[in-house]
DNA sequence: GAAGATTGAAAAGTCAATCTTC
DNA sequence: GAAGATTGACTTTTCAATCTTC
């Protein structure tokens, strides 16, 4: 069977369970993006930035956690806070460019947010938490954590460039 | 607290699988892109692409079914299609432009995701399996099957434009 | 000189409009 | 006229280069 693209390297378990996983990291941010974009234009990058900065005491957050918290990559960041900055609901709070640039939710931001929110949780709900049990949603919580930890664990877990 | 972006509609467990779902969602397939351009020139829509039209007995399939099978939009796969057929992977089979366009992978495109495919699986592997109990296997590909099934649901299954 | 950040150009994805055939 | 497909314009992401401060 040289006509096959999965060898004997993955078994037939892990096959059906890779091809769900698959179109699950496909089709959920599609979705997700669909209902954010259509009921408030806004991308869910963009939100989970703006989330990020509203749980923060100050609402505030330097450039490198912000990425970091929000799995996107510095340069991905930049941009999206100048966009953020554009429609009023950031602002790069630190003078001087260089070293060290901090992000700040404006009030009109955190009001953004905030209305934006409640139709995101339910479509999070609707379309996760409503088709699991609760032992299930215990089983994500582990699994995801495994996932996400190899995958920071050797290439080192900071993304360049 | 208003400051709060998830009110009480989702529960602190939930809060919990769901972060490290959406983290999930975000870095597995930035990890896969990532070693699949290194390592071989190609995203991992176009791995799927190909390697969706190797599992075909003829190697090939039309577009629209080819767009369904790898969660893609018909747009999206219009031009990744157009792509593939610069660097002669695939070769659109059906004369008239218009209704019902085959897509065939060729005897290059074929080769291509035969080398290919190794390394993806190997990550693949190591990014999740190699991370995961046989009882977790088996829940991720439940979790997953639900979780696709109320995507696919309400809005249709099909992506238009 | 390296960490943190920005920028511009190139590549990919999305959206709406269009076209063809059934 | 609608399903299947294509196309072009626009937006977003990525990648590499650059810049500043420690």
């Amino acid at each position: 069977m040289d006509d096959d693209a999965f060898p004997r390297s993955i078994d037939e378990r892990e096959r059906r369970a890779w091809f769900g996983l698959v179109s699950t990291i496909t089709l959920l941010p599609a979705a997700l993006e669909s209902q954010l974009q259509r009921e408030s234009g806004v991308s869910l990058y963009e939100f989970r930035v703006m989330a990020a900065l509203l749980m923060q005491p100050d609402h505030t957050l330097q450039l490198k956690d912000l990425a970091s918290v929000t799995d996107g990559s510095l340069s991905r960041l930049s941009h999206v806070v100048t966009r953020l900055g554009r429609r009023g609901w950031v602002r790069r709070y630190s003078e001087r460019t260089g070293r060290a640039t901090q992000a700040r939710l404006t009030d009109r931001g955190r009001q953004k947010v905030v209305e934006t929110a409640p139709g995101h949780i339910a479509e999070v709900r609707r379309l996760v938490f409503d088709v699991l049990s609760a032992e299930q949603v215990g089983a994500l919580e582990e699994i995801t954590g495994r996932i996400n930890t190899a995958i920071g664990a050797q290439s080192g877990s900071s993304r360049t460039s």
